[in-house]
DNA sequence: TTTATTTTGACTTTGTTTGACTTTGACTTT
DNA sequence: AAAGTCAAAGTCAAACAAAGTCAAAATAAA
């Protein structure tokens, strides 16, 4: 359905701006060819305050629409780890930032299992140990990128 | 008799779907040739929550039926995941097949973004494309024996 | 024959798409 | 500065597209 399309678009902007995006109606109608009511309609419908966004706007020359998606202050934490990770680490310091995460109430308490479970040297097994950290690492970061999107 | 047919039917789609089903009503009962009512008509006599059934749906454009089956335990549905995932599989497939946990209620929302962002190509980048499906596999096991113990 | 279940269709409610028309703001001209 | 121009975004209602409801009629079961 278009709506739908339109919204996950959107929300891969957000994601892409760290959770704002400014966009101009009627630009991005036409690159996905519906008219421009429709953009509003997907905002109105979709982008509430009740789910946490925060939209503002202008009109005449120039005139954007800025979607903001609320909730932070757990980004900049989760970004530090993102840092803090680095392009290796073992198990033990992986469980570490885990339960650092949890302790912290931005991972849920099965979120918790299945990334200790990912992170593993079980199921990194078939990678070979020399480069089981290089890929724990990119595994981790993808996972505190999830934990963005929420 | 028509209303048994027609649950035979969902019955099948659901079987082929892991236990869960998106239909559309009336392009259901057009196939069918009969009123669409008679779907709601079976859904509401026979895929009844007693039943172990979870039905959702929504209505206007591109509206859609949506049938969950979930009456084998969960950790026997686990473990016929835990099976189905053989020893290499696709970024796709692994999507696919955490769809059906979460549209089982067997992995939370949050649980299913942590693991596809770990399932994914992105995160197994530091592994060659070519052992990747292995690798995702072992990951993907790992993730199901967490969910059980929970 | 009574009673329960099924079948049908008219009508309701909800959600989406479109387009005409209105409002606003920046910039230009007088 | 005031007025005019033009490029946005806003509004709103009509046309569509689905699913839900409900009760009457038909059929099956007891």
């Amino acid at each position: 359905m278009l709506s739908d399309m339109i919204a996950q678009m959107i929300e891969e902007m957000l994601n892409e701006g760290n959770g704002t995006l400014e966009l101009q109606r009627n630009e991005l109608a036409g690159r996905i060819g519906c008219v421009p009511s429709q953009i509003s309609y997907v905002i109105s419908s979709r982008f509430t305050p009740e789910r946490g966004y925060v939209i503002e706007s202008r009109k005449g020359g120039g005139g954007y629409i800025r979607i903001v998606r609320k909730q932070m202050g757990k980004s900049e934490y989760l970004m530090h780890f993102f840092c803090a990770i680095g392009d290796a680490i073992d198990e033990g310091e992986a469980n570490a930032y885990l339960s650092n995460l949890l302790d912290m109430g931005l991972i849920s308490d099965r979120g918790y299992l299945i990334a200790r479970a990912s992170l593993s040297n079980a199921a990194l097994a078939p990678v070979a140990p020399s480069d089981r950290s290089i890929v724990r690492a990119s595994v981790f970061k993808q996972i505190i990128l999830s934990l963005m999107s929420v």
